[in-house]
DNA sequence: CAGCACAGGTTGCAACTAGAAACTCATTGG
DNA sequence: CCAATGAGTTTCTAGTTGCAACCTGTGCTG
């Protein structure tokens, strides 16, 4: 039990928030979903202040959440765009969006997002157990592997 | 279209980032789902700052998300405790870990966060329609309210 | 009830980081 | 070739962070 505290530290989010705490980076990249691509863009949109854009566009490249490329037909215009690592931060984004609408403004917001092929809104994010029930707080306990059962008639996408 | 592209800015992540965009603040959150209550174990757990430390917490208590309160049976002691509005962040703090250990770190973690019922690993946090597929950002959409679609069977838990 | 320890801060100061505005530099269009 | 544009740098100021030391209220012990 003490071992497990004690690795309760080691867990990837300091790592993740290497990545992604800094002040701007989840503005930059909500931007970046919603279809921005180049520096004026961002900087006009965002009112950051352009050098902590490149900054932070700079450090989003060398994480691998972005991609910078001159585009060919104009060659001062570089384009960014999301890396797969990036759009993984997707249901992360959504999350925090939810949050902030659920409890922070506390108003549903105006664009809505919803699924391209039927217009419905999407599910809230939440934390399911293997067989979709939504967990809480209450629900989950962290063990070490040795400890976690596994069942062969449900693969889990774990990996 | 235009006014929907400038409506996009108002969303709710600002709002979120406000209360938990700060250097400290995710990590101070993660201590405070593994258990921990005391401003000594913070301090010591996250080796931050005391002063950082103390105003992370001042600021937490003030937007809600942890409540402060003096133990009743060693008055020395304050409890700072996770409120409605604070455990609401686990899927949004569990969908970055989750990124992080699938895209930065690399590796699974140690301690696995399963279902305390049947010890069975946790489902990866994913975006879902209202049907339960998984999207990815290719399947979404922003529209105005007057656009998304309703359906009458399954009311959805959008408040 | 004096004195010490301890939890939980505050204060002061050095180092670092963020922000606004002006400057550079390569393209490009005329 | 000249002015305009996209994408950054530089510079300078203001705010944050970190560290260490100090302060304060509470509890425990003799």
């Amino acid at each position: 039990m003490g071992k497990l505290r004690e690795k309760l530290s080691e867990c990837s989010l300091p790592a993740a928030l290497e990545a992604m705490g800094e002040r701007w980076s989840f503005l930059i990249l909500r931007a970046a979903f919603n279809g921005l691509h180049h520096f004026e863009e961002y900087q006009s949109e965002l009112g950051i202040a352009r050098n902590i854009l490149a900054n932070r566009l700079g450090r989003l490249v060398e994480h691998g959440i972005l991609v910078r490329e001159p585009m060919p037909d104009d060659r001062r215009k570089i384009q960014y765009t999301l890396t797969d690592k990036g759009a993984a931060l997707l249901p992360t984004m959504i999350a925090l969006r939810q949050w902030g609408e659920r409890w922070a403004t506390c108003v549903n917001a105006s664009p809505v997002l919803v699924d391209r092929r039927d217009h419905r809104p999407i599910r809230d994010i939440a934390v399911l157990s293997h067989d979709g029930r939504t967990l809480t707080k209450a629900d989950l306990l962290w063990v070490l592997p040795a400890d976690v059962a596994h069942d062969h008639d449900h693969a889990e996408a774990a990996e």
